[in-house]
DNA sequence: ACTAAAGGTTCCAGCAACTATAAGGTCAAC
DNA sequence: GTTGACCTTATAGTTGCTGGAACCTTTAGT
């Protein structure tokens, strides 16, 4: 079947799959007689793995590494869980960073007015005020 | 002052400054005999309000906006206040949809039995499954 | 005075994970 | 035979910086 027929069936767009394949996430299609990509049953289901894998929070390279392991036969599933609870972790991070951003967001409103006037007491505090940063992020600065 | 010194103060680093120069969300910088950028107080206060909208959510073009106003006084607080329940709204939304992967994440681990063996639930459910997708992504797909 | 380190300058490349566009070849229908 | 949909490749853009090269200036030490 040709790219689109193919992306039609694993959720991902024909250029999401030849980026893929750019990027040896999966092997290079092989090709039908008019140079047109042709893929099999058996390649849609590995691009369907991947649509999952990235709809539920895997980055490319995670998605690598559980592409492996769905091919090793001498896998542990221990091995595949770990990185499934570390990526709830990750995840529950970046929740934690968002719900401060969101609170601090909601207690700048609070204290605005939002009239017709130009005293604003968001802007103010974005100019002046020490008010709770959300995130720490690391700066490493110059070379 | 000279570069560093301002990036100190305001708590973004030296090449975020100068990034922010190159895209013309800040002025540019007058040079001293040197050629050095050469930053006043002034400066100084309209980066550190950039550090804070930026640590807080906000994207670049959002910060663009939020600086017009700052620099604006005929300005309405009420428009100040609206940019920001957006942001809080696209927040919460990001903040559902990480809560939902995580659920998904939970759910999968909690049916493997990370053992030694290589059965795995997890990769079965992500080769296979119509295991509920957490994000309904827009895909718009080729030209 | 000389030298080495630490700062400044510019510009170009790269990160994630695609997406958009251009310029062209192929195929099925009318 | 020509339209239009589909395929191909290659390149550039997205977001918000960060790292590096190559070079100049200032400062501190000998």
């Amino acid at each position: 079947m040709n790219i689109s027929e193919a992306a039609k069936r694993c959720g991902l767009g024909s250029k999401t799959i030849r980026y893929y394949e750019s990027i040896g996430l999966v092997a290079p299609a092989k090709r039908s007689e008019n140079g047109y990509r042709d893929y099999s049953d058996g390649d849609v289901e590995a691009l369907r793995f991947l649509q999952r894998a990235r709809a539920t929070g895997f980055g490319i390279e995670e998605c690598r590494q559980l592409l492996g392991l769905y091919d090793n036969q001498q896998r542990h599933s221990s091995h595949v869980k770990s990185l499934v609870l570390e990526k709830v972790e990750q995840v529950e991070s970046q929740i934690a960073e968002l719900e401060a951003m969101r609170d601090t967001l909601n207690g700048l409103a609070s204290r605005c007015a939002g009239d017709e006037g130009p005293q604003c007491a968001i802007l103010d505090e974005l100019s002046t005020a020490e008010h709770e940063k959300p995130v720490a992020k690391k700066r490493e600065d110059e070379s």
